[in-house]
DNA sequence: ATGAAAGCGCTAACAA
DNA sequence: TTGTTAGCGCTTTCAT
C-alpha cells in the first residue's frame, strides 16, 4: 500500500543506500537530502518497522507484565512509563497477568516470541517466569517494586519497610502506644516489607506489640473495611491505625466513617497512596505516597540506556561466564503528605 | 541466535515449503510431522513473528487508544480486551493520550507506523485523529463508549442516557421530587448523555427541574466532594442526588460523611460504577454499572471478524466507492446495583 | 557520498 | 504432500 524506500529510490534517482542513510541520520548532500525530502512527502512514504525489525533484529517495542492493571499503582507508573518509551520511539506492548504466576508465564513467553527489545516487570509469582530467557539473549529486564533473588536484573525499588517505619513512627512520636495496622496479603513482597516495617518501629519504641494488633486485608476496598472492623473490635482501646495500601484505605474510611469513629479525635490514621482520595477526605488524611511518575521514569531510562548503550551487543556466553553483567539497584524514597488525621496526644496540638 | 525454518529443514531433511506448511496448520505427513516437532524442540525454534509480520504485512497486534489508565473503568476494559485479544494471538500497543487531542493525534499516528492491524479507541477530541487513515488502509477500528459522526466506524456503546434516566426515575418511583445531578464536564461525550437522561426523567416527570440542580464536576474525587457541597448548598431540601461517575460518586460520598448527612434517611443516592465500592459503602450504595467486560469483549471481536474474516482484504478503491463499509453500532445495556442508599418516601420502607 | 547486491526469516506461487 | 524459488522492505558490507 505505502510506498517503500525502492519508489524514493527510483523517485530521486538515488540508490537505495543513500535513501537509508539519509533515513539513519547519515551524511548526504544537500541537494540530495532535499530531493529525497520532497519525495518523502509526494510518496506518503513511512519507514516500515517491521521490516527495519527484521533486518536489524530489533523490534524497538518492549514488553511491560504487571499484576493487575486496574489498580491505580500500577496503572500510573503504566501511563509514564509508556509515554516516556513511546517519546524515546519505543513501543510498548502490556501484559496484565491478573496476580496469576501461571499467566504471568504465558505473557513473558508470548512477548520473547514477539521479539520485544526488553522486559519492565512487576513479578507475581516467586520463581522465575522466563525472565533468564531474556536476559541470556542479551535483553535487558528491568523489575519495578519487588525483587527477585535468582535474577539478576535491573531493579526499580521503593523504601516500603522505611516508609511503613516512618509512618508508624509519626505515630509513635505523636505519642500514641496502642497502634494497629490493616497489613496486605502475606505473598505479596512489598506487603511483607511494609509490616516489617511496622514491627520495627513498634519493637523499638518497645510500645505494645500485640499480634492482633496486625490484621491482614486482602489490598481490596472491601478487605479494607473487613480488616478495619476486625481490627476495632480486637483492640477498642488502639487509638492509631496504619493502613498499607491504597484500596484498603479507602474502605477503611468508609468503615470508621460507619462505625461512627471520629478522626482523629478517637482514631488517628495513615493511608497509603493515591493523593487525590487524601484531599477528599474529611479531615484530609496523612499519607505515605509512592514516587510513581518515577519509578516509572527511571525503569524506562534504564532500560533505554542498557538498550542503546555501545555495551548492547553482549554475547550470551560472556554473560554466563560473568555469572552476572552489571545490575544496578534503584531504592526510592517515598514521600509522606501531612494531613490532620493523626492527633497528637503528648501535648497541644 | 534461535533457530530458524532453516534450520529445521535442514534438520529434518524436508524443505522450506513443508516446514512453513506445517507451522500454519497444512497437511503434513505424520512420520515426517514427527521428525519436525523433534527438530522444533531440540533446536528451541520459535516462529520469527517480525519475519511473518514482514511478509503478511499483518503484525498481528492492535493499537488500543485511550484517554487515561489510571481510570477504573477504562483500565478494566482495557484489561479484558487484552487479554481476549492476546488468547487469539494479538498483542496490544496501548496509548495513553491523557485525554489530550494532540497526543491524541500522535498515538494514531504512532501506531499507524507500527503498522498494526486495527484499532480500539475511544476517542477524546472531536475531531478525526487520523482513524481514516486506517479505514481506508482496510484496517479495522472500533470505537468505544463514543461516537464520532465523522467517522464510519464499528462502534460499542453504552446507553448512558438510558442508565441515568433509569436511575433518576427510580428516585421520582420513591417519591423524590428534588433531585439533585451531579455531571461530568461539558466536552466529554458520556457526560453529556448522562445528563440528558437525567433532564428527560425529571421533564417526563414534571417534578423541580432547576439548573441549580445541576452541578458540574470534572469527574475527580475532588471535583465530586466539591460538587457535592456547592449542591447541597444551593439547595438544602433536596432529597436525592444522582451522581454520574465513579470518582466522583467517592468524592460525594466522603462529603456527605463530612457534612454528617444521613444516607438514605436524609439524602438518597445513586453512583456510578465500581461496584466494589459500592459494596463497601455503608449503607451499601445503589448504582448503576457499566458492562465493561461486555464492552471488551464486543469490540475485540468485532474486531477479530473484521480481520479475520473472508471479507477481510478490502480495496481503498471500493471502500470509498461504497461510501461506508457495513459497519455495527452496538448499544449495551447498562446494570443497576441495588443497595440501601435510596429512601422510598412515597410509603412504608 | 553513493550504488550494487546480499540477506534478515518468513510465506506463497508454482512445479514436481 | 513436498521442494524450489522469489520476494516482503529494510540495512549493510563492499566497491566506486
Amino acid at each position: 500500500m505505502g510506498a517503500t524506500m525502492k519508489d524514493i529510490a527510483k523517485r530521486t534517482g538515488l540508490g537505495l543506500a543513500t535513501i537509508s542513510s539519509y533515513l539513519n541520520g547519515g551524511n548526504v548532500r544537500e541537494k540530495n537530502r532535499i530531493k529525497i525530502e520532497e519525495a518523502i512527502r509526494e510518496l506518503h512514504f513511512e519507514v516500515n518497522e517491521v521490516a527495519r525489525g527484521l533486518k536489524t533484529n530489533r523490534t524497538k517495542t518492549i514488553g511491560i507484565v504487571i499484576p493487575e492493571l486496574n489498580n491505580i499503582f500500577f496503572a500510573e507508573i503504566i501511563t509514564e512509563a509508556e509515554d516516556i518509551l513511546r517519546s524515546h520511539g519505543y513501543a510498548t506492548m502490556i501484559c496484565d497477568c491478573r496476580s496469576d504466576p501461571e499467566r504471568e508465564k504465558e505473557a513473558v513467553d508470548f512477548l520473547y516470541h514477539r521479539r520485544v527489545d526488553g522486559l519492565i516487570v512487576m513479578p507475581t509469582g516467586t520463581s522465575d517466569p522466563g525472565f533468564q530467557k531474556f536476559l541470556r539473549a542479551g535483553k535487558p529486564v528491568v523489575m519495578i517494586d519487588r525483587k527477585m533473588r535468582d535474577v539478576a536484573c535491573d531493579c526499580i525499588l521503593v523504601d516500603n519497610e522505611g516508609a511503613a517505619e516512618d509512618a508508624v513512627k509519626r505515630l509513635i512520636q505523636a505519642g500514641h502506644a496502642k497502634i494497629g495496622m490493616i497489613a496486605g496479603p502475606e505473598d505479596v513482597y512489598t506487603a511483607r516489607e511494609r509490616q516489617r516495617g511496622y514491627q520495627k518501629a513498634v519493637q523499638e519504641s518497645g510500645i505494645v506489640c500485640d499480634d492482633s494488633l496486625i490484621v491482614r486485608g486482602n489490598y481490596t476496598i472491601a478487605g479494607g473495611a473487613a480488616a478495619m472492623r476486625r481490627l476495632r473490635e480486637a483492640n477498642p482501646d488502639m487509638t492509631a491505625v496504619f493502613i498499607s495500601n491504597y484500596e484498603m484505605t479507602v474502605g477503611a474510611i468508609m468503615e470508621i466513617n460507619d462505625l461512627g469513629i471520629r478522626v482523629p479525635e478517637e482514631l488517628s490514621v495513615i493511608g497509603f497512596d493515591n493523593i487525590d482520595f487524601a484531599k477528599a477526605s474529611v479531615p484530609r488524611l496523612s499519607i505515605v505516597t509512592q514516587p510513581t511518575a518515577k519509578i516509572a521514569q527511571e525503569a524506562a531510562e534504564t532500560l533505554i540506556i542498557k538498550l542503546e548503550g555501545k555495551d548492547r551487543i553482549v554475547d550470551a556466553e560472556q554473560q554466563d561466564v560473568d555469572g552476572e553483567r552489571t545490575t544496578v539497584t534503584v531504592t526510592l524514597k517515598t514521600g509522606f503528605v501531612e494531613g490532620r488525621s493523626v492527633r497528637v496526644l503528648n501535648n497541644k496540638v
